[in-house]
DNA sequence: TTGACATCCGAAAGCGCTTTCGGTAGCGTG
DNA sequence: CACGCTACCGAAAGCGCTTTCGGATGTCAA
């Protein structure tokens, strides 16, 4: 519990007053540029903190000014493990936007015995943080429910399935698999199944709902066997496209929702001895770079995780200054992006249809 | 740059000491076990601090005590962007750990125009952080370098060339690929290639050793053109095994320094119409949950992220422990473990050699 | 009963900054 | 020359906690 003593030759302002002849209060308006300080002394100043490499403590600063320059992101729970490939990008984006500003991004893990909201409570009491990002959320998400009556600002990446008072960035997945399945639809096929993601998770939800729509939109009937749920890695695909392959009437082409789940998928098609891309049509989400990789090269979906943490971190610095303007002008930003659509060899026209032309790889939309 | 404000009805040691009657000093010193404070009393405040959920600011604590109990993680920077699958994992063990000791864990991105060591440098002088955790190191290290001087704690996950005098963890990268190799000698190959990574990163460079070494030791010839460095992802891989599949005797087998590239040359063999597995031995490393899901499914090498994680932070905070005590003992933990060979369908003796068994999934050593 | 000791708690001085408030010097104006 | 102003800086009071020091009790033996 015992921490690391602050280095002891670091330089406190109190040395930076004494090595300039002025007091510290004059040392810390100048360097704050506080407009009651001539500008050759603010520059006297700000010289000497250069060359003494002063660095305000920021644990003192934070207690003088009663804020915390610290947005909390609590690691998703080991227990449902669902590794998120973009995890590190968007910490990436969210801390490199934060810094910015010289806000701190600190990092918590959900202890064995307790739950997510509990490990945000005592952040938040403790004070060691001002703001929360939240990705991955459920359609009902304990997470949000407990931001929404803390006080603390937050941002989510993602939404919940009630989500009209907080804010948020998500991508338009329900409009991604629309148009992943018009495409396909577009290219002859009618004989399209779906391998869907754990239904908890919204953005497997959103998914599934823009494949059912527009599958029904085409009027084109879909039969149960043709929709598996619950699909969340690429080895539960491999038993799932084998069972899909072993149909009577087998789809002509299969939407997954992740790369994952559709490398999986695209495995299973050559292990049943067919090929992929040709017998039956893969796409997938989420633009993972072994997607250029595979045989065939795997038709997806992409969103910018490292743009979105980026995003994210800007809408929750902009909601700090909101609440901190007590502006009654309740603005709470909503942003959805769309993802774009990368055509590749994995998804082409049925073998039975006439009209076959082949697609190289290209970004549309 | 303005902050959160801290909860206005967060309850402060004040609060608690007129609730009870009590000075100041006193519940600090009862809430932190001094042997001065009767039980009683002491009793009567963790009760009364339960009740009102009273949680110190850690804020002030730290001013006060003069310590910093967080650790800073600086992500690699966005420019050498080779993602590591395995980053949030160990960042969960770390958090993880660090938690149970009431450690934080603060995350930092580098900006453009600066390098991990500006960044590291004013994280330390800003008193923002107490110790290190460092991950995929260099074979020459500008950030160890700079740790080594710095007076800061800090452990690394992996190592340097040179690495006698700091404390780490790694993974004995040499030997699982002389393990590799000597396994598939053991099959009967004797063509095996390399696809190697980055000879800047050191875990690319151990890997390579050990894949010279366990041929040489067998007195066998490895051909120039079997050895290619400097993939780092499954394009590259994908590329790199065409090219090895057209020389005049292609290898039988070949072995990757990650999975990513392993799976990237399981495609470009099938690509080429010839069977991994079969025609060609790929053996990988990371243990990928996708390298179960490949046709066929892939003999890998593993290693446990989370657990080396969690390893690092116990690590760290022992020796912070050691310098806090100013003990002369310098102990200087170094961490070797060991990966495991995987044993899947990717790995088989090769075609012309009549020992044909077959290998099912188990796990060895 | 008195002194010597523990036992337990309050007082107060910080930790390194910020920020308000007031005071001094310098300036221009009448 | 006195007045009022502005421009600039110092003094000092915190922020919420920790920790040392000493003082007030109570206890026990002599």
């Amino acid at each position: 519990m015992t921490g690391v003593k602050q280095r002891k030759d670091a330089i406190s302002i109190a040395g930076l007053a004494l090595h300039l002849g002025l007091s510290e209060g004059t040392i810390s308006r100048a360097l704050n540029n506080y407009p009651d300080i001539a500008e050759k002394t603010r520059k006297r100043v700000r010289d000497a903190a250069n060359e003494l490499g002063y660095q305000p403590s920021s644990t003192a600063r934070r207690l003088a000014r009663g804020v915390v320059e610290t947005v909390g992101f609590v690691l998703p729970s080991r227990r449902d493990h669902l590794s998120d490939p973009f995890l590190s990008e968007i910490l990436d984006g969210l801390a490199a936007e934060l810094a910015m500003s010289g806000w701190d991004l600190l990092l918590a893990a959900v202890p064995d015995g307790q739950d997510e909201v509990e490990v945000m409570d005592r952040l938040v009491r403790s004070g060691k943080i001002g703001a929360f990002a939240v990705t991955r959320v459920k359609r009902s998400d304990p997470r949000v429910d407990y931001l929404r009556t803390a006080g603390v600002p937050f941002v989510v990446h993602g939404r919940t399935s009630k989500h009209s008072d907080y804010s948020w960035l998500d991508v338009d997945n329900e409009k991604a698999f629309v148009d992943a399945v018009n495409f396909l639809i577009g290219l002859g096929h009618k004989n399209i199944a779906l391998l869907g993601g754990d239904l908890k998770m919204n953005f497997a939800w959103q998914r599934r709902e823009g494949f059912q729509k527009a599958m029904s939109d085409a009027g084109l009937e879909t039969p149960p066997d043709y929709i598996v749920d619950g699909i969340s890695d690429g080895m539960g695909a491999l038993e799932a496209m084998a069972t899909l392959l072993a149909l009577p009437s087998r789809p002509t082409a299969v939407v997954c929702v992740t790369d994952a789940v559709a490398i999986g998928a695209i495995h299973a098609i050559q292990k049943a001895g067919l090929k992929a891309g040709h017998d039956v049509s893969v796409v997938g989400y989420d633009g993972l770079p072994m997607g250029r990789a595979t045989e065939p090269a795997l038709t997806t979906m992409s969103q910018a995780s490292y743009e979105a943490g980026r995003e994210v971190a800007r809408m929750l610095l902009e909601a700090v200054r909101q609440k901190n303007i007590k502006s009654l002008n309740k603005e709470i930003p909503q942003i959805l992006w769309e993802a774009k659509l990368t055509l590749r060899a994995s998804a082409n026209p049925p073998v039975s249809n006439p009209a076959n032309k082949s697609h190289r790889e290209e970004t549309k939309k």
